[in-house]
DNA sequence: GAGCTGACTGGAACGCTGTTCCAGTCAGGA
DNA sequence: TCCTGACTGGAACAGCGTTCCAGTCAGCTC
């Protein structure tokens, strides 16, 4: 802390924000596992020491670096017509960025209530607000719709990341739908029956209907 | 594998029903990083190595723990009146078991579509289709409930394990709802204005809030 | 009973991690 | 010119999951 960095120091010095932007490169190129600080150092042509300078450790770089993506994220978003697109427009720009990068997900629901769940909130709060829900049922829709996109983006996420070679979704989803279909008919009646719908499956498609379902909730109780 | 254990062979030997068991001890005992196979060798006074003649490595181990306890939670679901209620009881205890064993929390998302998240699924589709939900909607009704179970669920474990002495409840949401509305007007408007809500606030409630909800989002396109 | 076999054990060792430590470096103020 | 202190980077440390392997011993075969 405390830096005020020596104006024209050595140049390409590190920083705190070098780091983070080494450390969203490293996460996106390596997945969560691939963020070492030998290799991270290694990237930024130093010692993993001299990182320990400017961040706390781990935990602080990865609380960082989700806040980066997520203020990023939010900021995309431009002021729309009515407080139900908006929501959703909020909603897809959580999913999206989730969805481009992994191991945000993981940060999100690990460190509930930092910055960048509380930007989420806020954003979508003002908009629970502008819909004409009564003050006292707010906290409860807002929180409803955050934890939604939160849980839902994360754990698509979570779905598209167990494919290491990154194979093609729609082969993906038929050979699980496949596995859907082999399952034990006494245990499994419905997730068998389901199967076939599986195929046509669109994530992020379903991700919005499920906010619809949940403003629709919303509504009905106004 | 292929052990087909030596029916009279050393008493108390290891197996991998006790390895499991000892496992979410230890989990419970010491959170997720307290589970270390050292640690684990020990509680069973054995060696590390062992360990790995009847379990494939920690993967393998979590997974197993986790569908344990999803198991005993589903088990405690007995058959009840109509599909809305049942869906309740569900949902609840899931939430419930995550609350209790939060490790279980990082596991759900971690590993989607293992047997623990697809036994949710059954369970719930089983009642979307007695809700009497058109065919073509009862996947998107299905995964938006489970999205949304296991995503809150997780969310609300990852909140209460943050505090390591586990201070009372209602004092941390009184210190947290300080901290709101000492946040910067102009940035947070709604969390500010929204946060004498969060001292009465009851995450069970809200997350069966956000269910019947989402039920009633559902019901109002039959 | 002797000898063998192989399921099973448990401790040492390997390569990796996050973090700490500290001898060095060098721009800018005295 | 010297000194100070912000900053560097590599070595070292403790602890992790996993592998390795020399041992043990119940139960079978002869």
């Amino acid at each position: 802390m405390a830096k005020a960095k020596r104006s024209s120091g050595r140049e390409e010095g590190l920083s705190p924000e070098r780091i983070v932007t080494a450390a969203i490169e490293l996460l996106d190129d390596a997945g969560e596992t691939g963020l070492t600080f030998r290799a991270l150092a290694a990237r930024l042509a130093t010692g993993s020491g001299a990182l320990y300078w400017h961040i706390g450790g781990k935990d602080e770089l990865l609380v960082a670096a989700t806040d980066a993506i997520v203020e990023r994220a939010l900021g995309d978003v431009r002021a729309t017509t009515t407080p139900r697109s908006a929501i959703r427009t909020i909603a897809l720009g959580v999913f999206d960025a989730v969805d481009a990068h992994p191991w945000v997900g993981a940060q999100l629901w690990r460190i509930p209530w930092e910055t960048a769940t509380r930007q989420i909130f806020e954003r979508i709060g003002r908009h629970v607000q502008a819909l004409g829900v009564r003050p006292s049922a707010q906290f409860t829709s807002a929180s409803t719709l955050v934890n939604y996109i939160i849980g839902v983006s994360v754990q698509n996420a979570a779905q598209g990341r167990v494919l290491d070679p990154p194979m093609d979704r729609t082969r993906y989803l038929e050979a699980e739908a496949a596995r859907w279909k082999e399952l034990d008919v006494a245990e499994y009646p419905f997730t068998r029956k389901i199967a076939s719908q599986l195929t046509k499956h669109d994530d992020r498609a379903e991700f919005l209907a499920g906010i619809e379902l949940i403003i629709a909730g919303i509504a009905s109780t106004l």
